[in-house]
DNA sequence: TAAAAATTCAAACACTTGTTTAATTTTCTG
DNA sequence: CAGAAAATTAAACAAGTGTTTGAATTTTTA
């Protein structure tokens, strides 16, 4: 079936969900150009020729896992828009633990992305991570206008640096890992425990920090 | 010379710092795995023998780079501590001022630092990444424990997430520098129009941000 | 159930990689 | 200035890369 990579659709066969799968992980680990086809076929129990087979190359295999977490996490975070009947700063936390999850859920894929986005010189995969961060920054912002709004919060934030802040502290979390499991006295190998210590953490910090930034200081 | 690089010392002839000053622009423009010695050679106008010749590999070559660049912020840092007799919040000021500053004139090593430190299997620079982290933190650490004895910052701060903002947000500023030339309308080749926008929003909103999260709330 | 289509496979392909070699040129030294 | 040491070079090297091939196998279809 030499047709099917027509990037006509973004729904994929299992099995090649499963090479996406492996080779998210792979890629994760040990980035992009240190992982071979061979590295990924073998990870993933199928023949080499298999990625060209199903996606048309190693750089499409890519393009597709980008196409299917970029599309995953966009629907996480359109979930946040309805929810409704909360204060702002209510909104600004839930915002912020929905982020943390969703990255935390998607966390292989998630560093992949911020290792790859600073040489990344494809397009598609280029807009895909330029969507996601239109939609979290317009996110924050509809959230930091209604606060504004109701008086609790400051105007004129710049909330293109406030996401900075977010996604960098939350990027920072994951990509130093290994650094952080020596702080606290984690197996850096038991991942379970580090997400089990880190993620309560880097909510009520990142809330905590936010929020009194926010909030109008009524000294 | 084959004994050149038998890292007795960390000083560098020019040729070798002419090396490693066109290696460290391509690392962190493609990655490390993206350059080719070749590339280096051309970059330096040198032949390609002579990154073997000089360094021993091209692994070797980062580790030089590691071994500079660690050193050189290290001495910028070491620099904080002898400012006396200000305030606990003019200390950490110019500690997140220094910061930048610092990480702004590397930030080619620094980009590369970040992305190359999740992949990293490599021990010295391992833990030379490891020192600056150690270094960072208890500067911090020092400048609040000043800030909570004279009673005007919280107690019971947890500092290594508090360093993952700091850092976080700097290392977004400039991973994401492309992105940020988009929202600011910035011309993203005019790396001098980029740093001086950036940089001062950045140092206003970081020290706003760690100021407004360390002061007690006097409600 | 037999022909057709899709999948799997080992092998080969062309190419790039980092490194080494050995000859040559340049620089240093007594 | 002559001889040694150091630096530079083009070419060759082995190893690894992503991809393609064409035959074999499995699955689907009619």
């Amino acid at each position: 079936m030499w047709w099917k990579f027509l990037k006509v659709s973004a729904t994929f066969t299992q099995k090649q969900l499963e090479i996406m799968e492996a080779a998210v992980k792979l890629f994760a680990g040990k980035g992009f150009d240190n992982t071979s086809v061979r590295d990924i076929a073998k990870a993933a129990d199928v023949n080499v020729a298999m990625i060209s087979y199903y996606f048309g190359s190693k750089e499409k295999l890519l393009e597709a896992i980008f196409i299917k977490y970029v599309t995953t996490m966009r629907g996480k975070l359109e979930e946040i828009v309805f929810a409704h009947d909360v204060t702002p700063a209510e909104k600004i936390d839930r915002i912020i633990e929905t982020y943390i999850d969703t990255i935390a859920d998607n966390r292989h894929f998630h560093l992949l992305m911020v290792r790859e986005q600073g040489v990344m010189k494809n397009k598609v995969m280029y807009d895909g991570v330029k969507s996601l961060k239109l939609k979290n920054t317009s996110l924050i912002k509809s959230a930091i206008k209604a606060g504004a709004k109701a008086g609790i919060f400051k105007k004129n934030v710049d909330i293109t640096i406030l996401a900075l802040t977010v996604f960098g502290t939350i990027n920072q979390a994951f990509n130093t890992q290994r650094f952080l499991c020596e702080q606290y006295r984690i197996d850096p190998d038991n991942e379970a425990e580090f997400l089990k210590v880190i993620i309560p953490r880097l909510k009520i910090h990142l809330k905590a920090v936010v929020r009194s930034y926010l909030l109008v200081s009524d000294k």
